[in-house]
DNA sequence: GTCTATATGTCGATAGAC
DNA sequence: GTCTATCGACATATAGAC
């Protein structure tokens, strides 16, 4: 019976979340979704090619439906990273951050996906961040937002606390809600 | 001719830290530091045996040579972020957290030995904060600066930023004077 | 060096739908 | 018949461990 190329991806992010590139084995991947390995080289000329597959599977589950600019930026921006970190606190690991980790100038693919992945995350957030404040100050909060996220996912992986997460996201919010009050201070609308 | 421990653990902790535990094999190490694999065994049991001891010396070369408490608390804190932001910058990754993404319940004594690894960081950044503040907040700026750290770090790692690190060490520091003032006007000394 | 397990990747054969 | 998806066996390399 067919299996749809969705099943794959998403199976072999779970592993890729899970072990790693490295740790993670096309045998795993084909046992799981109930194929042999070759006919897993059917679909992917071989695994390193999966790794766009899944960060862009990703992606579109997170930004894939929304419309930009419909709502107040704050409101847009406090659904997203509530959104992402949910996500990391459920899963307890960012797949983006271990291909990160796991990638390297021997994976040149996998590596250039990590970048577009992250760079995606980054221009997401600092397109809406923007709408109050200059794109340079956008962008700072952006990466600072990001970071404090994928920081707490580590406390989530080692010791299971989600606490760290909570306060990312609150913490991270006040600093953009910060940013935009001073913003509209010197230069009201 | 004898190769010292210390090569090993360091030469280990090198590889671990570029391709992680899965992806970081005996026979590299053997190579890299001049031995044949069956000498690692003699010193070694077994590849997981090697996280513990990398980490270890990790531990021992961030904090081993304070003596904590004979200055002020903030300058004790930011000497020791910024010898930590300092490597992460410099080596690009932690290899901390490699190795936690990298371990699982598969590995018990890796994953302990991550644990113990994080656990003692933010148990020294604690005791130096909590001078200056109650114990749970020290704990949770502790909590949140490592975070924002290894955050930081993924912007190395990905795209060779090093901004992200600078605001980090910054801003944690911000925070924990803030934290210390507002705790000296509540009970002044 | 040896042994066993397992990794990625290839290729011809095959079973069923139309 | 043909097309599509899958499989089984295989080649080659490298892993951890002794």
């Amino acid at each position: 019976m067919k299996v749809m190329r969705e099943t794959i991806v998403s199976t072999a992010r779970e592993l890729f979340r899970s072990r790693g590139y490295a740790g993670a084995s096309m045998n795993d991947l084909a046992d799981a979704v109930g194929l042999k390995k070759s006919s897993l080289y059917v679909r992917f000329p071989n695994k390193e090619a999966l790794v766009p597959a899944v960060l862009d599977l990703t992606l579109q589950e997170t930004f894939g439906q929304k419309d930009l600019g419909s709502r107040q930026w704050d409101a847009e921006f406090v659904e997203v990273i509530e959104l992402i970190a949910t996500t990391l606190t459920d899963r307890g690991r960012c797949v983006g951050l271990h291909l990160a980790y796991g990638t390297s100038d021997e994976t040149p693919i996998a590596k250039d996906a990590v970048r577009a992945f992250f760079q995606a995350h980054r221009d997401y957030l600092s397109s809406i961040l923007s709408r109050a404040m200059p794109v340079d100050v956008a962008r700072d909060i952006a990466t600072d937002t990001l970071a404090r996220l994928e920081g707490a996912t580590a406390f989530v992986a080692i010791f299971g606390e989600k606490d760290a997460m909570k306060r990312a996201v609150r913490l991270s919010i006040a600093e953009a809600q910060k940013a935009a009050a001073a913003n509209s201070l010197s230069s009201p609308s």
